[in-house]
DNA sequence: TATAATTATATTGCATACAATTTAATTATA
DNA sequence: TATAATTAAATTGTATGCAATATAATTATA
């Protein structure tokens, strides 16, 4: 009476292979990121900055899909870099808002050129890119 | 003379999406994990020792895409729970092999049920979970 | 309007990850 | 065959991530 454990095969697994890839690209921004003084945490967190000048942490972490274990130290650290403030919504103490600095917004020109780095060396066709962009945003909608 | 970010936006990344879903399907993997003591990253590495018996830790960081930095600890409480043993290969002394105990066999049986589960929560179709399959291997063979 | 419930951050503890370095063993070569 | 180069793990240091808990502020309600 044999039990049949493909499911449980490392090849067959669709998990591995996003926890890989994810930990790979990642892997790729660092040196790029490190002329900037910045990990691909940060990256993403004044991503949003450049886009909104503003947010509080909540918010935040609700766009980055992290928690305020994560955010609060790596917040602190972005401030004490000189790229943001925080201060506490005077309306609702309970909550901090971040707010990018100009030493913060003058980052992105040095960072305009990463995204095209990065795409060359995932080296998807534009159509796979498009595919991929989709499904993950479908697992996303739904896993939460 | 207003220059043009739209590259550094966060929707328009393509490696963001990546490393949250993995993230979050990483994340649902924890309640399930937790029932037989493992955790994600352990729980790949007795994947591959439900498959090979016995692996030498260079081979094992090969096929996981993990260092010895992140495995030598992360074997040690495998083996403190009594999963795996460790062992210096005798031909080559530098050499660490890890090979899976009766314990260890024993818990394929209780983990067996678990890639369904979250087959489940990541809700693709079939044709959608071949595809995200492909192109993130694609990926992966790239960028090594 | 006191008190309970909720909310937003912060803190603590544990488990990765990885770069950089160290150590010990093996292999290549002058 | 000594010495240099290489290789495999282990170690160190830094930065996430997240569960669980704590704290302080706000809101709801008896």
């Amino acid at each position: 009476m044999k039990e049949n454990y493909d499911s449980l095969k490392l090849q067959n697994q669709l998990c591995f292979p996003l926890y890989a890839c994810a930990k790979e690209v990642t892997k790729r921004y660092q040196p790029l990121l490190n002329e900037i003084d910045l990990t691909y945490t940060q990256y993403i967190v004044m991503m949003v900055l450049w886009e909104q000048k503003q947010i509080n942490v909540k918010h935040l972490g609700e766009m980055l899909f992290l928690d305020s274990g994560t955010l609060t130290p790596l917040l602190k650290k972005l401030e004490v870099k000189g790229y943001i403030t925080r201060t506490r919504n005077e309306q609702d103490e309970r909550s901090v808002i971040i707010s990018v600095t100009q030493k913060g917004i003058d980052l992105r020109k040095k960072a305009k050129d990463i995204p095209e780095e990065i795409g060359k060396c995932v080296n998807l066709t534009q159509e796979e890119a498009v595919t991929l962009y989709k499904i993950l945003y479908k697992i996303l909608d739904k896993i939460n």
